[in-house]
DNA sequence: AACGTCGGTTCATTATGTGAACCAGATAGC
DNA sequence: GCTATCTGGTTCACATAATGAACCGACGTT
């Protein structure tokens, strides 16, 4: 591990709990001398990364940052941050992966991969996603403002059979979802295709989107749920570090949750 | 040097008109090893500071900073409290306007906003702001703390040839300034760009910052300066009050002073 | 095929990072 | 006016980790 790796995990340990850490405090969390911490903090400080303030003489995170991440808001937009996480899990699951943006109650398709190995697989063109007929639409209503349930409640068109189209059923539906932190749409829009969908936020901590994938339902056995949904999780991950959000903890825990249950009741079978 | 400084400091490379940079080309600007650099772009990379393009190779700024930017705002809002205020300014004024943040001994770019209606206009693409040859640099050498003269002298690069090159000139600069209470800089850092500054203040009453305009030296007529430094002065009073802060009696008196004494000129002419 | 790039790797040399011990200043208990 | 115990910051002998010339294979031109 180089010094630099080293100085800049200091970062890590600064949050919005905790935004500002005296250097006792920083050396015990981090596990480093105190010394070493403090030269690494001064490194830091010199590039602008952390700053102290004068009167605690606590460090805090510095002004550098702010200019590096409009640079880096302009130099990655939005889609280039989800393409390549997306191929990669349209890779790992072998089926057709999406990202979906919410923008005020509408919920657009962002990008679209298929994977290349099955013949057979789901075609993503819609270009606005129901938002109580499609897993990344489940996952808007459920994780999203509140607004959003009565938005999908006024437009409950049936598209299959399966499609819910009472608002206890929706309200069924994703109550479940707010269980498992997993949207979950079994040919409620297209028959044949069925999807698993995990929420990615914003830098605010509101919901942003959905990174969904979609399979054709002959295929859907419990192993490949299982391998979609802990594949959703580093996706959805990726996707939100990306833009630069973190996952509220609720949803980490529901994945926790829901991952080491299938794997309990997979274990079982 | 330490080697972590050393790696941060490539990130100071990347600007808004070259946002990838090659390995070979980064070793050229940085001056240093090409063997080096690698291992301090990997450091930077493991930490997300750094991310290369799949397709080119190319480095870009990584989306670790996204997050830690969003942290630094939460914990200084600064940006927050400027933005509204620079667009109020760069408007009235129809320049462009940016503000400056003071961090230890060096001042960063906040923030810009160009003013959309004169079809030339300033661009502002610098970090960190030069103290001797910029209007915000040479307000926060006269307004903050005082051994930030002492740095400004230690580097006194000459930009243009308008540019302070020796102590005396810069004292005779800093001690104008601290007169009107406007940072002020013809064609000191760039050929053709001339540009006023106020000071901001935070809540300990040391100086926070600068506010600034930045205007084209062909434009810059008296009644541009007069109403620069009338708009300038409730900007700074607005970021100040966003900032938390007040403006010391000092600063206002000799606001007072200057914007009277140009009015009985202009009275005069 | 010869040449120039590019991103990335190797290895002997040595500069640089390391941490126990130390210092000065605050704060608290008595 | 003590000692005791925090704090942020500094020193110095020591060993680890940074360094850069030379190298590699790949790609593109000429």
């Amino acid at each position: 591990m180089s010094s630099t790796t080293k100085a800049l995990s200091l970062l890590t340990h600064f949050s919005a709990s905790q935004p500002e850490i005296g250097l006792s405090q920083l050396c015990r969390m981090a596990g480093r001398d105190k010394a070493t911490t403090y030269r690494h903090l001064q490194a830091l400080e010199t590039a602008g990364f952390v700053e102290q303030n004068p009167a605690t003489k606590h460090y805090r995170l510095g002004p550098a940052l702010m200019q590096l991440a409009q640079l880096r808001e302009a130099t990655v937009p939005r889609k280039d941050g989800a393409k390549p996480v997306l191929s990669a899990l349209a890779d790992a699951t072998g089926e057709t992966a999406h990202v979906t943006v919410l923008s005020g109650q509408t919920l657009y398709g962002l990008c679209a991969c298929e994977a290349p190995h099955n013949s057979i697989r789901a075609v993503i063109d819609i270009n606005t996603f129901p938002l109580h007929a499609t897993a990344s639409g489940l996952c808007a209503v459920a994780f999203g403002p509140q607004d959003l349930f009565d938005v999908a409640v006024a437009s409950l068109s049936g598209f299959t059979a399966a499609t819910p189209t009472t608002q206890t059923d929706l309200a069924a539906l994703v109550s479940s979802i707010r269980d498992t932190g997993f949207g979950r749409a079994n040919q409620t829009y297209e028959a044949e295709i069925q999807s698993l969908s995990a929420p990615v936020f914003d830098h605010s901590g509101h919901l942003a989107g959905a990174v969904a994938v979609a399979s054709v339902a002959t295929r859907f056995t419990p192993d490949l749920e299982q391998l979609i949904k802990s594949e959703l999780v580093t996706a959805a991950r990726n996707i939100t570090r990306n833009w630069g959000g973190t996952i509220p903890p609720g949803i980490e825990a529901a994945w926790a949750r829901s991952l080491t249950h299938s794997n309990a009741l997979e274990r079982t079978s």
